[in-house]
RNA sequence: GCGCCCAUAGCCCAGUUGGAUAGAGCGUUGGACUACGAAUCCAAAGGUCGCAGGUUCGAAUCCUGCUGGGCGCACCA
């Protein structure tokens, strides 16, 4: 609806700077918003103040001239200056049952538009080291990924969700030790175990597996043969539950892009002759370094140290250039807020190798804190105790735990309350939004089982037009503006509200109004809207990754 | 010391990118089932939008300076 009348408001405003009748200046793109409070109409544009303004002209004379061009539109109830020169928009009545008919025939497709115009979009995330389950905190990130990623393809970009494997370097290396080291004490050997190796059980779980595959036979090779041999595979079992766990947590992955395969084409040290050829590339005090402040950062960064080895930025640098090379026309990566500081030389890189400034997007998301029985739980990566997303998901399920962490802006900390987030009530949103769904369900099946199951076409929609049930239609014609804005502010986190906002709107319907009544086409007429919610909480719901249950 | 993020009702958070009288939920108080699911709804109370300036028709939103909290500032990964 909203689009609508942006069309139309457009088109009636060039049309009017064309005869002369407005003066003609530069428009932005976003000219409707919602009032804030309803008696203003249903949607309001300040399009009047902003030409004035920039034509030097009275905001209420150019708004009267508007007006007068759009009053006679049919969809219109009234058109009226309000204020310095507001613009109110109210819609008739009937104008808007109409959505109840695109719900009816676009069902789960709903929603779905072409705002991304086939854009192609990679969104990578979780991107955590094989060397231990996910937690809490990647599982924040796993979930406003996925979710996003979802929204934009749903708003017509063509997404691709990539998982970014760090298999190579130090840390992996200390899991290759950590595990070898464990495994030599399992064999009875004295070991001295460092303290910046791993410490988790899972290691010891790890080294017993690998004793019963290779039994004693890695003490002949020579230390640093077996090592390679226990990091092999301590990574690849590793990766082999976080994918599990993703699994379970309903997250899927097109691509799982391996660093490793970065050295191995060669592309790290092609990438730096590239940089070498545009001067970007120099040697100073023995190390190689990166000249990233010709795109704005603090400091120039060193990819190859002076003892030879290459530091993790190369391959940064190496992996995003080959994002570009993929074709991606924006790429957004998905961030722990503690690496804030690599925003800048990342998105120099991107510029680096010809990309837009604007192409690049690093999305930070802030940290999870895990609070049970009102108290925090202490949690410190270093020494193993941590609480992993796989328990949460055991203990709470994946539906809560998708929505909680969707219930914030990702760029505020959380609180994840588990007792909460377990609780089957009313303060928990979650089933407050599955209860609207299931109570929809059960009155469509009482409403079947009586033989009352209309057909649109021969619906009175007009008798939709009076109070909670307009609200609840207004509330579903949202929806597709609503997901488009989500895409459009890299936003998540608002289809959750939206969805605490739809259910709530249906509730309120259904204190007021009994459905199922004698006046037959009064019933036929709300069977077919609270099916139209019920459509749109299970698509908003889908998009989460969030099952919508008939019965709970 | 430099940089980034945050500060909104007793608590936890939204706030449509600068709009009109700042909003939900929890909690508190009072009410609604001999009606399709009360896991619900209705009503009331609750605010110097951290503080002080500035920009303009208009600021919770943008700029500057403070205060308080989080996080970064490696030839670590």
């Amino acid at each position: 609806m909203k689009a609508k009348v942006e069309t139309l408001l457009k088109d009636t405003i060039s049309q009017l700077m064309k005869n002369g009748d407005i003066p003609e200046v530069e428009i932005n793109d976003d000219l409707i918003e919602t009032p804030a409070n309803k008696s203003f109409g249903d949607f309001a544009t300040n399009i009047a103040m902003v030409i004035a303004s920039k034509a030097k002209r009275k905001p209420r004379d150019v708004a009267q001239i508007v007006v007068n061009a759009l009053s006679h539109q049919d969809m219109f109830d009234k058109v009226d200056i309000a204020g310095p020169g507001f613009i109110n928009l109210s819609i008739k009545p009937i104008s808007w049952v109409n959505v109840l008919k695109d719900i009816h025939r676009e069902k789960e497709k709903f929603g779905i538009s072409t705002y991304g115009a086939g854009k192609k979009v990679q969104v990578e995330f979780v991107s955590a080291n094989p060397t231990g389950p996910l937690h809490i905190g990647h599982g924040r990130g796993a979930a406003v990924g996925d979710i996003l990623a979802r929204i934009l393809a749903a708003t017509g970009f063509d997404v691709q969700k990539e998982y970014y494997i760090n298999d190579v370097g130090n840390q992996m290396k200390t899991l290759g030790r950590s595990v070898y080291l464990r495994y030599m004490e399992l064999l009875g050997k004295d070991i001295e175990f460092p303290k910046e190796g791993y410490q988790g059980d899972y290691i010891k779980d790890l080294a017993s597996e690998l004793k019963q595959i290779h039994g004693e036979k890695l003490l002949a090779l020579s230390q640093d043969e077996a090592i390679e041999i226990a990091k092999d595979f301590a990574g690849n079992k590793i990766l082999d539950g976080i994918k599990e766990d993703l699994d379970i947590f309903g997250v899927r992955f097109d691509n799982w892009f391996s660093e490793e395969t970065l050295f191995k084409q060669g592309k790290v040290e092609d990438t730096f002759a590239k940089l070498k050829e545009k001067g970007l590339l120099y040697e100073h005090e023995g190390a190689l370094w990166f000249k990233s402040t010709e795109f704005g950062d603090e400091k120039d960064r060193v990819v190859k140290k002076q003892d030879g080895l290459l530091t993790y930025f190369a391959s940064d640098i190496a992996y995003h250039r080959d994002k570009i090379d993929r074709g991606f026309e924006r790429v957004i990566d998905i961030w722990g807020a503690d690496h804030h500081g690599y925003v800048p030389r990342i998105t120099a890189v991107l510029e680096a190798f010809g990309a837009d400034k604007d192409s690049f997007h690093a999305l930070l998301i802030q940290l999870v804190s895990l609070v049970r029985g009102g108290v925090p739980v202490s949690m410190s990566t270093r020494s193993g105790e941590f609480v992993t997303l796989r328990e949460i998901l055991d203990e709470v399920g994946k539906d809560v735990t998708r929505y909680f962490f969707l219930m914030r802006r990702a760029d505020s900390q959380l609180e994840f309350d588990i007792d909460l987030a377990k609780k089957r009530s009313e303060e928990n949103p979650v089933f407050y939004i599955q209860y609207a769904h299931a109570r929809i369900c059960s009155i469509l099946k009482k409403a079947a089982e009586a033989g009352i199951t209309p057909e649109i076409k021969d619906v009175d929609l007009a008798l939709l037009t009076t109070g909670d049930d307009l609200e609840l239609i207004k509330m579903l014609a949202a929806y597709p503006n609503m997901l488009i804005a989500c895409a459009k502010a890299l936003e998540p986190h608002r289809i959750s509200f939206y969805l605490m906002e739809l259910a709530s709107s249906f509730h309120r319907f259904y204190n007021k109004n009994k459905v199922i009544t004698d006046n037959k086409n009064l019933t036929s007429a709300r069977v077919i809207l609270i099916d139209a919610a019920r459509q749109v909480i299970a698509n908003a719901l889908s998009l989460m990754g969030i099952e919508a249950p008939e019965v709970m």
